[in-house]
DNA sequence: TCTGGGGTCCTCCTTCCG
DNA sequence: TCTGCGGAAGGAGGACCC
């Protein structure tokens, strides 16, 4: 925070801001004014978006030295599975995340396929980090390799955001061997552009050393952002860039200068408005650290089709036996639950289902969503089922099952029947790990829920 | 042999209720 | 008693992010 003393002021707001600041039209509006009067107080955010440098690839190089130099890529190695993450080297063959494995391999076939390991990845994300915790405390994850700092209040101990960008990147590479980029801007998607534009990039000559840190000073915004193409922006996805593709709009500029109410009409009210906030350099969203989830799912990629309700049925209680441990691990008690169900000519539908009550056992969930497996249709092949769960209320203490006399069979009454065997199971998975106990439904399948996040491996 | 998993948010539609 | 209206809540689907 910066307080300027104003000795002369103009009624006119942005005038008196402008002068105050000696800032340009532009630059004043990207600080917030705390107090006209004798003092002006003016708040200036530096903000940080730390990006680890090919985070999972990086992490496996650091336990398989050997591979270093080689194209070498995380990621599902079934069919149906999905590239991770690829190592500069895979890149220069074309090889990017959110592939497909198939196509990876066919543009690549040397490439070296590792299933990756979230758990690892976690804890070394948790070392990273703690290393941000020592800048600041408004540290906002985005994933376990990004984050964003709200370093406002350290740049008087430490120096400005490039000093402390420079600081974490030393920090990082000296105590986990890794690499990160560092975007330092007065807003969040600023930041984060700037940190893409820090990267290292792959080109068919070889890899490109990035710059490490890159700054966009408090009214450079918009020379920075403007000659950008639009897809560059946050939130401007293939179906949103489609339509301001069809508007003659490609870069942040024409995005910036169009007629506010057409956009608006076109890719949505709340979606347009941001937008075209967003290529004005306009962004006041703050850093929050971490907030509560507000759902938890676990869905699933067969590496074959299945065609019957049973088979569906078995994979369910799988699923839903995982997110039903996750929410009591976190103490959350949904009411609503979905199903999501995606056929084998790719189209999905999601059926859900709320409780009045609270939920807690997997048994409770199931009977919630049950009957929804009866109204669908499987003949046309189903290759991936979820379960998900949101709408999370205060755990209650369930009623007894014959409280009324009535033997009830709603799903929340399910809860009360297996309450204390729940615990018990959770008691013992606690001990002895979480395939010591489970369904019986589930006995000969040995695949556990989000053990395999980026597809089916290649034994299914 | 093409296209994962986990999460959030938005929009549109339907249903329910006063 | 019937009908219409508006708001809230739920359901479904789409888009986006990493």
């Amino acid at each position: 925070m910066a307080t300027l003393k104003v000795f002369c002021y103009s009624i006119d707001l942005g005038a008196a801001t402008g002068m105050a600041t000696g800032m340009t039209t532009h630059n004043h509006r990207r600080c917030r004014i705390v107090e006209i009067g004798s003092v002006l107080a003016v708040n200036a955010r530096t903000i940080l978006h730390v990006d680890m440098d090919m985070f999972y690839v990086a992490v496996e190089l650091r336990r398989h030295p050997e591979l270093r130099g080689l194209p070498v890529v995380v990621g599902g190695d079934g069919a149906r599975g999905v590239v991770a993450a690829a190592s500069y080297e895979a890149r220069r063959f074309g090889v990017f995340s959110a592939m497909s494995s198939y196509q990876a391999r066919r543009l690549c076939p040397q490439a070296i396929f590792l299933p990756g390991d979230q758990e690892l990845y976690s804890q070394v994300s948790a070392e990273v980090f703690d290393i941000f915790a020592d800048f600041t405390p408004l540290v906002e994850g985005l994933s376990l390799d990004e984050a964003f700092l709200d370093v406002s209040g350290a740049v008087r101990l430490f120096g400005g955001g490039v000093q402390i960008a420079h600081m974490i990147r030393e920090r990082v590479r000296d105590e986990t061997s890794l690499a990160c980029c560092v975007g330092v801007a007065p807003s969040k998607f600023i930041a984060k552009l700037a940190s893409k534009a820090a990267k290292p990039r792959a080109t068919q000559d070889g890899v490109e050393t990035g710059l490490g840190v890159v700054e966009v000073l408090l009214g450079e915004e918009i020379a920075f952002l403007h000659p950008l193409p639009v897809r560059a922006l946050w939130g401007v996805g293939p179906a949103t860039f489609e339509k301001l593709q069809l508007l003659g709009i490609d870069t942040v500029r024409d995005l910036a200068s169009f007629d506010l109410r057409t956009l608006r009409s076109i890719i949505g009210e709340v979606n347009g408005l941001h937008l075209h906030e967003l290529a004005n350099g306009r962004d006041e969203r703050a850093v929050v650290p971490s907030s509560e989830a507000k759902s938890i799912s676990h869905e699933e990629t067969f590496s074959e089709d299945i065609y019957t309700r049973n088979e569906i049925y078995g994979h369910l209680v799988r699923l839903t036996d995982a997110v039903a441990r996750r929410c009591r691990a976190d103490q959350l008690s949904p009411r609503t639950c979905t199903v999501k169900i995606k056929f084998a000519n790719f189209t999905s539908i999601t059926r859900s289902r709320t409780s009045e009550m609270p939920l807690s056992s997997a048994q409770a969930i199931l009977r919630l969503i049950e009957p929804v497996l009866d109204e669908i249709e499987y003949s046309l092949g189903v290759r991936l089922v979820g379960i998900s769960t949101r709408n999370f209320a205060e755990p209650l203490d369930q009623p007894s099952l014959f409280d009324d006399g009535v033997l009830s069979t709603q799903a929340s009454d399910l809860d009360a029947v297996w309450r204390d065997a729940t615990t018990a199971i959770d008691e013992i998975r606690e001990k002895f790990g979480t395939g010591a106990i489970r369904p019986a439904r589930t006995l000969n399948t040995q695949r556990e829920p989000g053990a395999s996040p980026w597809g089916p491996s290649r034994q299914g």
